[in-house]
DNA sequence: TGTTAATATTAAAAAATTGTAAACTCGGGC
DNA sequence: GCCCGAGTTTACAATTTTTTAATATTAACA
């Protein structure tokens, strides 16, 4: 089963959608907790602390989005994940709900599938560690989700390889990584590649970068510099 | 080198594989010794004191195993790192090697590099030691994470030897390092170059620091002031 | 003060390391 | 099959580091 262990809340004033979702969620292995209304979604909140809440945007007693607000402010619920849930196709309130601090937003009526994947989709983006988050050095971005770089916002488009290189030495600036901690990293443990595999690497990075932010310890390896 | 230093010690009844192993473990930077059999292997152990014993499982005497076991009874070698060489494809003897204290084994035949990345691997786990520390003395500052050497607030670019060796001095100012000591601790073990080598590298560093924070300690060596 | 052994300095040779272009491999898509 | 691109290897040039060798200087001591 897939969402093991992650507990989510839902938090939507209609009982029929709360079930659907619930029994779907459930089925799929997260620990599900609902909510009928705003309050009540905050209050269940803190109790249960879940890793994600989806929130309807029309709600009684505090909407989806003042709910999401609220949760914001809040260092407890900084790093949870939120999704709304809307009937409304105006563009403006998904919009306002992404400024709010939500992380993705679903159109009513919603689909169980629909949902469940976008539900894994988030977790798995958060989940995996640091090392899915968004890299900012100077005037270069690295975005490991979306295996996308940029440099003064031109894309660059980079081959596996090297990305996760380029990922690794950006990861800490500085550092001085060894060729064979590079290759450990980068090319697995008991991957046999020869030396110069990394240099071709590096040069192809620094060549599609245009940019001078690798330098070579020579003897020793290479570091990110800025 | 990488290995700098390090002290391996190879258990195996097949002088061909000996042979192979030790030469390229010794390009490597290990400092090497080997065993013809168990008991042998029991003996080298105590005598040289090794990070890493790798054993074969089928030797006379004693079968890699029984050494094995007989190394983890000692608080002695409760540190060492063992690596079992094994012919069989039996995943029961796997299992049993890394109950028994193992810390990885390798499937014979042996590809050198294979066998080279899986020694660095390990040795790597355990190392995550002391070298990594920044030192400050004074206006001077050395980060061997980052291979940087700075001057009140100027950096200093050193070369690999050079850093190496300021390091070791650095490492315990006042302390006297005999020449013989230096050539061991940065050179390595076997490695054979003539005396004058050492001035010019103290040189380099005096020149570049534009410091005077190594004293001549004539007929005995050098050591770091401040 | 002169002698001597050790170290400092310097330049040049040797070795090691990296940069680079081009060729090769291998799997997937057409 | 053929082509394409990612990944790797190869071979060699370019560069830097390290070592050597030759000479100068220094410090210790008789």
């Amino acid at each position: 089963m897939e969402g093991k262990g992650k507990k989510i809340l839902i938090a939507d004033d209609e009982p029929d959608i709360l079930e659907v979702l619930q029994y779907n969620l459930t089925r799929e292995g997260y620990e599900v907790t609902t909510a009928k209304d705003g309050d009540d979604a905050l209050n269940k909140a803190k109790i249960t602390q879940p890793d994600l809440i989806i929130l309807d945007i029309m709600m009684p007693k505090k909407s989806g989005m003042e709910v999401c607000e609220i949760l914001r402010t809040q260092p407890m619920f900084h790093e949870t994940l939120i999704l709304m849930l809307t009937a409304l196709n105006d563009e403006s309130f998904h919009i306002k709900g992404l400024e709010n601090g939500a992380d993705d937003y679903v159109n009513k009526p919603v689909s169980p599938k629909v949902l469940i994947s976008r539900v894994g989709a988030l977790l798995r983006r958060s989940n995996k560690d640091a090392s899915e988050k968004i890299l900012k050095r100077g005037n270069l971005t690295i975005d490991p989700s979306r295996f996308e770089v940029t440099v003064d916002d031109r894309q660059v488009v980079l081959a596996k390889k090297e990305f996760e290189l380029l990922h690794l030495l950006t990861s800490r600036p500085g550092k001085v990584f060894l060729r064979n901690e590079i290759l450990h990293q980068v090319w697995g443990n008991d991957v046999i590649v020869g030396d110069r595999t990394i240099d071709v690497h590096i040069r192809k990075i620094r060549q599609k970068l245009g940019l001078y932010c690798i330098n070579t310890v020579k003897g020793v390896g290479y570091k990110f510099v800025n």
